[in-house]
DNA sequence: TCAGCTATGACACGTCGTGTCATCACTATC
DNA sequence: GATAGTGATGACACGACGTGTCATAGCTGA
């Protein structure tokens, strides 16, 4: 079993999680891993960078995704006005095919395991940056664009969070409009 | 030379440094940093809990730090006022004792190396958590609470990144006063 | 049938980080 | 000023991570 036998990479990320789930991200060895999907470690290596990877799989077109989504948007729309109006669907995209259960195990497996939240931490930094890039493209000044990208990020983070700890009851979208109200409240409550 | 000498916690720290800057993070191995610093691999490791721990050192009590800052101010401060008022002289006194050139040269480290990068943007969410119970021992609510914090720890982190990119130009106080006068002005934009 | 390509297996190896125990230096107490 | 205690360090072994390298097995096309 094993050569040659299709889905290699998805029997690991299957197996990866539920080992995670079970025993623990550190005390999961890698070659537990790829005795359960039926591989060696050295080919477990082969697909994943390293043994986070294996939870974060399939993400890479994220950032250039976002940056092709931003210069199809109409370019008379300001920083926040593109975020009002293409943030939930963008993440609607990010998310699709992923079942909610999914989504809960691998939450569950990330908040356990601080060296898996550090990761998930570079993802939405490396959104961001994406983000920041292709407000620029639009014209943005680099402030503005570091600040609408990390916001929008920021929003989008939260509002998943939120999302997934009720357990999707309100639906992604609305969730993502709640929070961006409340993030225009926040900043325009009067100072001192 | 090594056993009983003073600051060696001091010395590694500087050893590690300078070695990553001439050959970078991953080509420098702990023996080569211990060797610098005059003692032995398992010493590195009893001061500090992994390599790149060796440039965050110092920085574990920045969380409580900032809860106590946000206990002691007066109760009638909204979110936002509390930003404005306190971000500077909070972050002053992180960046206390520190001088600009170490700071300068850490940071090309720490840009240099992804896996610094992820370590900085944990320490950027710890202090974001701080904050955010900070706020919500003030009577805030969760969301708000949450959005606040990612704004303060935000903000504060782009201030900084441009008062270092001008090499400490404008003084930090007036780099995170811009950058907060940004923030209202992309967020107060009226949107669609 | 054969040649070429790709994924996998197998093995060796360096580095990271930990557990454990002995040893050395400083300190307090008498 | 001798001695016991405390805390940091040295020395060694060890498991896990991640990589380099080459052989091998399966698929594909002529």
């Amino acid at each position: 079993m094993g050569r040659w036998q299709p889905g290699a990479r998805e029997r690991l990320e299957q197996a990866a999680l539920d080992l995670f789930l079970e025993q623990g991200f550190t005390e999961t060895t890698v070659p537990q891993i790829t005795a359960r999907a039926g591989l060696t470690t050295r080919t477990f290596f082969r697909h994943f960078a390293d043994k986070r990877e294996v939870l974060f799989a399939g993400e890479e077109s994220v950032p250039e995704r976002v940056a092709r989504f931003m210069a199809e948007a109409p370019p008379s729309l300001g920083p926040m006005e593109l975020i009002s109006e293409n943030l939930a669907p963008a993440a609607a995209e990010i998310f699709e095919g992923r079942s909610l259960d999914y989504l809960l195990r691998r939450r569950a497996a990330i908040d356990a395991e601080p060296a898996l939240h550090e990761r998930e931490l570079r993802k939405f930094s490396l959104m961001s940056q994406a983000l920041e890039q292709g407000f620029r493209a639009r014209g943005v000044d680099e402030l503005t664009a570091q600040l609408a990208a990390e916001v929008a990020v920021t929003t989008l983070r939260i509002a998943v969070t939120r999302w997934l700890n009720q357990h999707g009851d309100p639906g992604l979208p609305a969730t993502i409009d709640q929070t961006l109200a409340a993030m225009r409240h926040l900043t325009n409550t009067p100072s001192a």
